[in-house]
DNA sequence: GCCAGTCTATACCAAAAGGTATAGACTCAA
DNA sequence: TTGAGTCTATACCTTTTGGTATAGACTGGC
């Protein structure tokens, strides 16, 4: 029996069904026959299904903060730092798909308590992110203070937005893709 | 036995454990017992699980269309149609939470293929309502054309962000809200 | 009274769900 | 060599899953 790597396997395989049909909808045994292992050691590695959920976030989230963090650092340049987040954000989502199409598919439960607990301190993160950005900014754009968490929030939701249309097809990233889209996020429709 | 009404009932009960825990996680069994009948009356107005969900969506999108298609109409001031257009999707949002979320935690599932044979339909009318919108108004706002699709897209993607925000509590709705966002959806973030 | 159609409950099905008891194989330190 | 710890498979558990065969109750028209 192969014996090395089955747990790096077994998180792979699961973000790609969790990612495609939805976490509810994939069963430990379809996860351990894609695998190539039994379930006992799925359970040895992870102890439950939820536990395996876990994992897999754990496995990718810190790596997008930080990128996410590092891109969207503020040095007096509000539209420069807003291109490094935007920059940071879409090359994630063109590296690892399955992990943004499992996220955004995790968040849309907001009333499920058990995929709540899971996903919510990662998502506190994130906006903590864009918090930093605008609270970093305030000082030279007074007009956007007291509006931090505002505009936080809609800009986490634009993102990802933008992530699930890019996962689905239906929008394209163009060379000048994320100029268009700080462009248009800072001043308007009207600039494209 | 109440007789009366069975079948709206168990509309209603679906759709509110949907919105909660997600379409996969409930079972049918649950549907029935919350709604206090049995399965054999559940499968004779819905045949399966699929097609109450397909009737769940068939009751209230076609409302929703409607409104927004309504709400959205150009008359010649793109201020004025898009107020309009948040006003109905923010007062829909407030009437029909539970309908809304389900609608987005379907959404976030593009490549489920029995989820998206559901909502795909519907999702591409939505879509329809705002193209019209900016095809309506590139006469009178000619930088528009040529980018109906990606601004309908973008547009699309930032009210299902806005309701989500809603939904989960993080956003709230003050007088002055919908003002609040379509200036800022117009002009840029600096104008809030 | 009777029949057809509509609606619902009892009882059941095979399959799949999440999870585990047990034991065998392997590695490594002592 | 032995023993502890790690990892994995066989075989099994209970509960739940989506779905159904059957039959009874009710309605309306004839």
């Amino acid at each position: 029996m192969k014996t090395t790597g089955n747990r790096e396997q077994l998180l792979t395989t699961a973000l790609q069904l969790f990612a495609e049909q939805g976490y509810a909808s994939v069963g430990v045994q379809e996860i351990c026959s894609a695998t190539g292992v039994t379930k006992p050691t799925l359970y040895h590695y992870f102890g439950s299904k939820d536990g395996l959920l876990a994992a897999v976030l754990e496995a990718d989230y810190p790596d997008l903060l930080g990128r996410l963090n590092t891109g969207s650092t503020y040095r007096g340049d509000l539209v420069q730092a807003l291109t490094g987040l935007f920059t940071a954000w879409f090359d994630f989502v063109a590296e690892r798909p399955d992990f943004v199409a499992l996220q955004l598919s995790l968040i849309a439960l907001p009333r499920n308590p058990g995929i709540q607990a899971q996903i919510s301190p990662w998502q506190k993160q994130f906006r903590d992110v864009l918090l930093n950005l605008f609270q970093a900014a305030g000082p030279q754009h007074g007009n956007l203070i007291g509006h931090e968490a505002l505009l936080a929030s809609a800009l986490q939701g634009l993102l990802q937005a933008y992530a699930l249309d890019l996962l689905n097809g239906s929008l394209m990233r163009s060379d000048d893709f994320v100029y268009k889209t700080v462009k248009q996020y800072m001043y308007g429709i009207y600039v494209l």
